[in-house]
DNA sequence: GACCAACAGATTTTT
DNA sequence: TCTGTTGGTC
């Protein structure tokens, strides 16, 4: 393809595309519904659509709007853009809903009740300012887990219902509701003072500033002419009302997803969305597409009888003209250790079959099963990258320096300020630091200001005094800079002053070294983001510019797309991948379906569905396997294997082990146990008891009741933690 | 105010 | 198991 004038012509998109997708490609004037099924090349539908419209239609990029689902993805589509129309295509919008609404909120702050620099909190602050409230108002920590309370709000924030909005009647004063409507009128407050916004409110601020104010609106519906969604499965409330109020006037709206994708519902997400759009548009256009470009027949075979089992769902059925290729593998193994272990030496074997390592990929349900892969894979010697688990943003070091840089810009943000204070240590210990609330409180200032006015807090010290003013000394003198000298010329101005890498460098804890590392790797990010920065805008990024980037990286945007490395990660994170080798491992009832999703259809379809959305990753080979037992922190588990595989034809999979064929699980030691009587039902210590592994046994400790006690319990010469229902008792 | 040891509590998924 | 918190000591 030398130039694109040869290329843009509709001889060359129908030698591109399918019928199907050529339709969502050609038709730009309807409100279109694409519905495509995994692997049907929607992403590459979306570039070609925007291509023809910027070639063909002659539209600017500047009035195209696309919303995709990560970071990565949108820096994807772009280049893939580019490399179609071999121009640059600067001006597009392209980004997550939370990285274009955090620009439109920047750019119409004089219309919002926080400034363009305002401080974005990701769960941890969240915590420690919802802390901070239940402190200092008396809430019960117990009674209100944090946790708890953080969903609900953000519930009600994708709802776009701030406290204000929630309507409560008959309720007393002291009810549940009320005490909670209480911590979130206290919480949505202090965000407020501190000119910040959680990520919810991203969202919330956006779409109540495009539902209420008609300039605003007509603004970005006059520039945004032609809008674009993938993953519309899995939008909320106030993502549809951010599309809605855009595209509802001229309609020029397309929408792609898969509704047996959705998996995000406890983000507030909602099918809804894809059910419906044919009735929140005019004269919609449905598009299918069923043509899989990925997976081998006997990959989609297993997809298509997996997701069968899902009652709620547009129904579907992928075909694929690729060759029917090997059966998905079903393993079964001893413990999660052999499993890394085994699952390990077949990575070894296509690795010598010449499939690269960034080709091949580890999924599981939780973060916490990456660990024995880790080791396992430590051992043979073969590099990974863990995309998720601990992140990279969330570390103690980068959230420090994080908050330094959030200070100076935003020198309201009193929860980044408390987390600098004393970091590194300057001798402002817990009663200074409360004595400076206490002022702050009084006087109705935030606490840079009393930090600046220190002089006049009469309950300090001289000491104290001396040392908080040298602080604030060095922060103002920072601050006179932070709108002038580029961000990376700061931050490594901050590093070096405070001494931070060479702190950790010359400690002898392999923890600190660790930490010394990922400060240096966060200033090469910097200057990273810098470059990129620099040839998009032809200026030095401020730090202004970079903290709204920087808050919503996550480490799926860190991954070296080219980097020799397994991939190992979360089902979740596997969204919108593809790989030639796929490993599902922990494929049990408990783990997936996981154990806090396994009270009710509709969350047991979801995770049906996050199944799906792992098996339909593989391109030629998938790998599922499961456990006879599985230790979890200091519990030892006696899986069954997943209701996902038992429901089933068993001819799906190619069983590794022989004679242990699904279609004979393990039996399950709860349901064949003898009728227990009612004073058998609960442990007793010194209560012999019988284990089908370890034998027998005495209860040493019962913590918890019944079936789910967790028992420590001596067999001879060691101890194990189990629960309950896993032990047969002995007859007494 | 800094440091350390003991202890409790939580362990689903994420922009 | 791991992390964060608390309570005690110097």
């Amino acid at each position: 393809m030398g130039s694109y004038s040869l290329a843009m012509n509709n001889n060359f998109y129908a030698s591109q595309l399918n019928e199907r997708q050529l339709e969502v490609v050609t038709d730009t004037e309807n409100p279109v519904l694409v519905l495509a099924g995994a692997g049907s090349g929607k992403t590459r539908s979306l570039i070609y659509r925007t291509a023809y419209l910027i070639k063909e239609k002659q539209v600017h990029p500047w009035n195209i709007l696309i919303v995709t689902f990560t970071n990565k993805a949108a820096r994807e589509l772009q280049e893939r853009l580019e490399k179609l129309l071999n121009i640059p295509v600067r001006s597009l919008w392209v980004g997550t809903f939370h990285a274009i609404c955090c620009r439109i909120l920047r750019f119409e702050s004089a219309h919002l009740p926080f400034n363009a620099n305002f401080s974005i909190y990701d769960e941890d602050t969240q915590k420690s300012l919802l802390k901070k409230i239940y402190k200092e108002y008396g809430f019960d920590k117990q009674s209100f887990p944090i946790n708890n309370i953080l969903t609900r709000i953000s519930r009600y924030k994708n709802k776009l219902m701030l406290p204000e909005d929630i309507k409560f009647q008959g309720e007393d004063k002291d009810s549940e509701f009320a005490t909670f409507l209480n911590i979130y009128r206290l919480y949505q407050q202090q965000l407020l003072l501190n000119q910040a916004l959680d990520f919810d409110d991203i969202l919330l601020w956006t779409a109540k500033l495009l539902l209420n104010n008609n300039t605003v609106r007509e603004k970005y519906r006059a520039q945004f002419q032609y809008v674009m969604i993938d993953e519309y499965q899995d939008t909320n409330k106030a993502q549809f009302e951010i599309v809605h109020q855009i595209a509802g006037g001229h309609q020029r709206v397309c929408v792609v997803g898969d509704d047996d994708q959705a998996i995000y519902s406890f983000r507030g997400a909602s099918l809804r969305n894809i059910l419906e759009f044919e009735k929140d548009y005019n004269s919609v256009h449905s598009i299918r597409l069923e043509q899989n470009y990925r997976s081998t027949g006997n990959i989609l075979a297993l997809a298509n009888a997996v997701i069968a089992n899902n009652r709620r769902r547009h129904s579907k059925e992928l075909w694929s003209e690729l060759p029917v290729g090997d059966k998905p593998v079903l393993a079964v193994y001893e413990n999660e250790i052999e499993e890394a272990n085994r699952i390990t030496d077949a990575i070894l074997k296509l690795q010598r079959k010449g499939i690269p390592l960034r080709e091949i990929a580890v999924l599981y349900r939780t973060n916490a099963q990456s660990r024995v892969f880790e080791s396992a894979l430590i051992q043979a010697e073969i590099p990974y990258s863990i995309v998720g688990g601990v992140q990279f943003y969330q570390r103690k070091e980068i959230k420090d320096l994080l908050a330094y840089l959030y200070v100076l810009s935003n020198l309201n943000d009193n929860e980044s300020l408390l987390r600098i204070i004393n970091e590194p240590a300057r001798g402002i210990g817990q009663t200074s630091i409360n004595r400076l609330i206490g002022f702050a409180n009084k006087t109705r200032i935030s606490l840079f200001s009393a930090i600046q006015n220190v002089e006049a807090i009469e309950e300090l010290g001289n000491p104290a005094k001396k040392r908080i003013s040298e602080f604030c000394l060095m922060l103002e003198r920072w601050q006179q800079s932070v709108s002038r000298k580029p961000a990376l010329e700061m931050v490594k101005t901050i590093v070096e002053e405070l001494e931070l890498i060479s702190h950790y460098q010359n400690s002898n804890d392999p923890q600190d070294i660790a930490r010394a590392e990922n400060l240096v790797e966060f200033v090469t990010s910097v200057s990273e983001f810098s470059e990129h920065f620099y040839q998009e805008n032809e200026r030095e990024p401020l730090i202004a510019d970079y903290l709204p980037y920087v808050a919503l990286q996550t480490d799926l945007d860190r991954v070296k797309e080219n980097m020799d490395s397994i991939r190992l990660m979360t089902l979740h994170n596997a969204k919108g991948l593809e790989f030639e080798a796929v490993f599902i491992a922990g494929l049990e009832d408990e783990l997936l379906p996981h154990r806090m999703c396994m009270n009710n259809q509709d969350s047991i379809e979801e995770e049906r569905r996050l199944f799906y959305v792992g098996i339909t990753r593989a391109k030629n080979y998938l790998h599922l396997s499961y456990t006879k037992s599985r230790r979890l922190y200091d519990t030892f588990y006696f899986p069954v294997p997943s209701q996902f595989l038992t429901e089933v034809d068993s001819r799906l999979f190619y069983h590794s082990d022989g004679d242990f064929g699904i279609a004979q699980p393990p039996k399950r030691i709860k349901k064949t146990n003898k009728v227990i009587t009612e004073s058998q039902k609960y442990y007793k210590i010194g209560q012999k008891v019988f284990h089908p592994e370890y034998g027998l046994g005495v209860i040493l400790s019962v913590d918890g009741e019944g079936e789910d006690a967790r028992l420590t319990i001596s067999f001879g010469n060691r101890l194990a933690k189990i629960i309950g229902r896993y032990l047969m008792k002995n007859e007494e």
